[in-house]
DNA sequence: TTATATAATGTGAACGTTCACATTTTAACC
DNA sequence: GGTTAAAATGTGAACGTTCACATTATATAA
């Protein structure tokens, strides 16, 4: 029933109580190894008893660094998997880390400014930079300000020379265009998702070059904007424009809904007449109608490895950059089928 | 092409730059009135010059208090609408507060301790509680360790005394009962989200008074977990036990969705033969087959209003606690009509 | 002009840690 | 048993701010 105001204890609180110095207190809190077991028992129990915890504020400012970890996104109002924030959230406290996060929603040089000093007025152990999108103002951030600071890029493009870990979108898109073919399609058309975004473009790139392989002439491709409205515009306007197809591959399941939403409103049936494959998994996709095939991409997988990583680097910044490629697997339902 | 080492710059730094005192330059900072305004402007220049920001660590070290805010969730990953988080991050940072997120999964003693460490540790000048679900042990949370901070719930129950802001839920379930009962239905089945979860209750009960008042007999209630899977299972045990529906009420689109898709495996149109009305308005569910009507609930709002409230009463804590509500609307699409 | 209030600025201390040492205790060896 | 190394602990300063005052400059009034 303890409502005693939170009067704040201190290192020297404890060191009192347990009858050592405020540094050999915080030898126990940093797991200095200098510490003789019995002492170190003396003090945690202190700890326990007053109910102590470190005042970061103190540590930051004494030590030079927080443990935090800042997570910049950018323009994630579009970027679905929220879900990867939380498992990043986990994954940054099972190694003591907190997380500040910043959205930058336009990539002006005020706003990238104003991340920058949320970044080093925090004095962040390392930075999660998340840039699915193209920007020549991202690479001069990094560059400018960040110099010093271990950093780990998520969903860039593939090759980057910077500390990174990715999907490989193309591998993705390449099993989509691939499981269509087997099928015997031949007329594939694609709903890419907008080609600012590196993601769509090796999509795109990938369900190309696997066409061409093939010896396939690769159909129209409409450019969305990931939501299921654009692709049911997409539909709309593959259908105007009179093209032929029996194959189509949409750069999200959110574009996959509304194409084959559109499909069903011009009568067609799917997939006897035509097989559709989205892109992402989302939960919702193995109940659309029908089931839709699609790839999933694991985004929890990415977030959390990206702040693995991302602590890996601080422990150790010398150790030269990496690019951690993680792959998308097809997961085939009953909106694609054999073509008759 | 400033490669320097990010050598940080301090208060004395601009003092010395724009020949103040570090004081003056902490009030320029701060905002303070008893500036002079040929003053404030050649600290804000010499600041501008040296690419200053103040060190948060040593701010919230001298003033025991932080721009921080912590944001504690309970088992966010069932809780859709992350894009709530992002509308935070913005609120905040417009009203010059950084976000510190905490996602407790478990109800236990030891994850809730460690929560209050990090609120305490951090110093955290605000806390928004995000609380969809019925504990105890939040509650003494409460009382225990942050009697002195500010704090606002968020989707906690209708009545609630302490500060907070919520969603009328039980509103959005009237509505959509309504909706049905106004187009003829008068045998109206239910599945309801997990009910330890307070909108999963509140709908189910409006939906219950909703027909008693209209003197209709509640049809059958199966409660599900939020996802598709148990939406598409509640159709089937509905179906199983032989009752007879024309009206369908969904705890949220994802169950709606699945629950369209068992109807439909067992030969049932919609709407000509079940209505089906879902819960929270996702953006595919303009896609569905049919398009779903369902019940609006603006989570991003709910998020911005929760940060601003808690803000307000950073500011005014001694003002009485209020619980601000948020009215949901019904949006009709082509889940439902008339009773034939 | 001179006294007086008020605005503007400056000074020393404090916040709660960590760091770089200095010192003491304990163990190891011949 | 004395020397030496290593382990364990302690001390003063520093981190970059804000706070509570003290002081100085400026405006206002008599």
């Amino acid at each position: 029933m303890g409502k005693e105001k939170a009067k704040s204890v201190t290192l020297r609180d404890v060191a009192k109580k347990s009858g050592v110095s405020y540094q050999t207190v915080s030898r126990v809190i940093n797991d200095h190894p200098r510490v003789s077991p019995q002492t170190r028992l003396r003090v945690i129990n202190a700890i326990e008893e007053l109910g102590y915890s470190p005042n970061r504020a103190a540590q930051s400012l004494a030590s030079h660094r927080s443990r935090t970890l800042a997570v910049i996104t950018f323009g994630i109002d579009y970027y679905g998997p929220a879900q990867m924030l939380i498992k990043m959230e986990q994954a940054a406290r099972s190694t003591g880390y907190q997380l500040v996060f910043s959205n930058v929603d336009d990539l002006s040089a005020a706003e990238l400014r104003h991340a920058a000093n949320t970044i080093s007025s925090w004095k962040v152990a390392g930075i999660l930079l998340i840039t699915p999108i193209e920007s020549r103002a991202i690479d001069g951030l990094q560059d400018l300000f960040f110099d010093d600071i271990p950093m780990v890029q998520l969903d860039i493009e593939i090759g980057s020379k910077s500390p990174s870990v990715v999907i490989e979108q193309g591998y993705g898109s390449r099993l989509a265009t691939r499981h269509l073919i087997d099928l015997g399609h031949t007329r594939i058309c694609e709903i890419s998702g907008p080609l600012n975004w590196f993601g769509a473009v090796a999509r795109h790139q990938s369900w190309r070059k696997t066409m061409l392989e093939a010896d396939l002439e690769p159909g129209l491709s409409i450019e969305g904007d990931w939501t299921a409205e654009s692709g049911y515009q997409a539909v709309r306007e593959l259908i105007d424009s009179g093209t032929d197809f029996t194959g189509l591959i949409a750069g999200n399941d959110s574009m996959a809904l509304g194409a084959m939403r559109a499909l069903h409103t011009y009568g067609y049936r799917i997939p006897e007449e035509i097989s559709v494959v989205g892109y992402d998994d989302i939960s919702e996709a193995a109940f659309f109608e029908p089931p839709l095939t699609t790839i999933r991409q694991e985004f929890e997988v990415l977030g959390q490895h990206g702040i693995e990583y991302l602590v890996e680097r601080i422990n150790n910044p010398t150790a030269p950059p990496e690019q951690h490629i993680i792959y998308p697997q097809l997961v085939i339902r009953s909106s694609t089928a054999a073509r008759t």
